[in-house]
RNA sequence: GGGACUUUAGCCAAGCGGUAAGGCGUGGGACUGCAACUCCCUGAUCACCAGUUCAAAUCUGGUAGGUCCCUCCA
């Protein structure tokens, strides 16, 4: 399969670094408010690409970070009147909330930067022993320019965003360009260190993570374009320093939601909130509409958009559904399918789940029609149960009972003998335990 | 100032050199005891200009829009 890598910007190849196992990262939140519906793309894409991994078989091991030690934290530990522990859990319970009512399920790993602390001190002090990361006064910064290719996931060179307007100036570093590993400061919850109290800074945290868990190289790290630059790059500049690689082999990033064709951001203020929007949408409609356009590219968030997956949802739901009901009543037996060569080759070019849909919507139609005449259709219907898994969404099917077997029959019968009246009896009956 | 992405029918969106997938919507049919579901038909020469090629939406150069990043940000 092919996968677009950001670190080269080409389509390549993909090889896993171990056969038949996936290792992939991808940045979670920073925990001190709820999160926006932005936040939810990489969530529910990088569910999706872990999906697809486990439908071709292999074994997939995900991790995902709570950033719960941050200076954002810590304001708004102030503003609520809280410790920045009980900030921390209560928005790490609130995303897990919002994973769980997303039908996310995929991530095994949640570590936090509370229980990396020591992990994330050795880190530092051997960059700093390495001469890579060196401490003024309390706060440890990397040495960027002694990373040769730094730039290369951004296409950056150090001379084109040493030209550019916006870099900070801050006396206590050697190069404005260098990052803080660790930062001073005892307000707040602050952690005792070589280099005095103070806090991790965010670059550190997710390559410590990935060490401890993977080892020094994982397959994929994802997460959404803007952490490209700086947070991305400053991740591969330490795992640089300290093991000689770029971190993942294959760097995948999403690209944004847009409201009215803007980025939608905490500090433009026209974010919804995801627990807000799922109120709205079921999960099935909010992972069919995103799905219809690329991870890669910005995703506009329209009422239309959301009105159209309703309607396919729904389509999709009425096909399985009918096949289900027909399955149970004929008591029909197959073997099921477990993969389809239609489905590799559209998800092997990049996750292309825009197409993944156009062929899930030709085989709803082809279900449809099957059912009508009344061809064999079970290969089609698993067909469509394995893209479904592969997109994530989730259609409870009815499951019959003896009675309503009978039920249906009796149905069928009154109608073949015009006996409407007691049809629609059993019509109602039916829908109302949603066989129908 | 630097970097990246993007421009395809009313709307969303595939395509990655060989004469435009799919969906929604619209309009028209069919099926049906009624309803729901369902099925069929219905539309674009791809922002613009120039070039490469037997052949370009697809490659190259330029013009004009839009978006994002350049140390808060999925």
């Amino acid at each position: 399969m092919k996968i677009y890598n950001s670190l080269t910007d080409k389509l390549e190849e993909f090889i896993p670094i171990e056969k038949g196992k996936i290792t992939m990262y991808v940045c979670g939140p920073t925990v001190y408010n709820y999160v926006h519906i932005g936040n939810m793309r990489p969530a529910i894409t990088f569910d999706m690409v872990a999906n697809y991994f486990k439908y071709l078989g292999y074994e997939v091991r995900y991790a995902s970070n709570f950033t719960d030690i941050n200076p954002k934290i810590i304001n708004a530990a102030k503003e609520l009147g809280l410790t920045e522990r009980e900030v921390a859990d209560k928005f790490i319970k609130a995303y897990l909330d919002d994973i769980n009512s997303y039908q996310c399920s995929c991530v095994t790993d949640r570590p936090t930067v509370l229980e990396n602390l020591s992990n994330i001190i050795d880190f530092i002090s051997k960059l700093i022993e390495l001469d890579y990361a060196y401490n003024v006064d309390g706060d440890v910064y990397f040495r960027v320019r002694k990373i040769k290719d730094y730039g290369k996931l951004s296409n950056n060179t150090i001379a084109e965003l040493e030209s550019g307007a916006r870099v900070e100036i801050d006396a206590k570093k050697e190069d404005p360009l260098d990052f803080a590993l660790w930062r001073k400061t005892d307000s707040g919850e602050n952690f005792s260190s070589p280099w005095g109290r103070g806090i991790p800074g965010w670059h550190t945290e997710c390559v410590v993570m990935i060490n401890n868990l993977f080892g020094s190289k994982i397959d994929i790290h994802g997460g959404g374009v803007d952490l490209k630059f700086p947070h991305h790059e400053n991740e591969i500049a330490q795992s640089k320093a300290l093991n000689n690689n770029y971190l993942a082999n294959y760097w995948m990033h999403n690209g944004h939601i847009n409201v009215d064709g803007t980025k939608m951001s905490k500090s433009l203020n026209n974010f919804i909130l995801a627990k807000d929007f799922i109120k709205k949408y079921r999960p099935n409609v909010i992972k069919l509409a995103m799905f219809k356009t690329h991870y890669r590219l910005p995703f506009n968030i329209s009422d239309n958009l959301f009105n159209e997956a309703i309607t396919l949802d729904e389509r999709i739901y009425n096909s399985l559904k009918q096949a289900s009901v027909k399955i149970q009543v004929d008591n029909i037996k197959y073997s099921k399918l477990m993969q389809d060569v239609k489905i590799n080759e559209i998800m092997d070019d990049d996750f292309n789940t825009p197409n993944l849909i156009s062929y899930l919507l030709e085989l709803v139609k082809e279900l449809n029609s099957s059912l009508r005449t009344g061809l064999s259709f079970t290969e089609i219907y698993d067909k469509i149960n394995l893209i479904v898994g592969v997109l994530g969404l989730h259609y409870e099917m009815p499951t019959m009972s003896e009675d309503d077997l009978k039920t249906y029959n009796a149905w069928l019968t009154a109608k073949k003998e015009k006996n409407f009246n007691e049809a629609d009896k059993l019509r109602t009956q039916l829908i109302d335990k949603n066989i129908l």
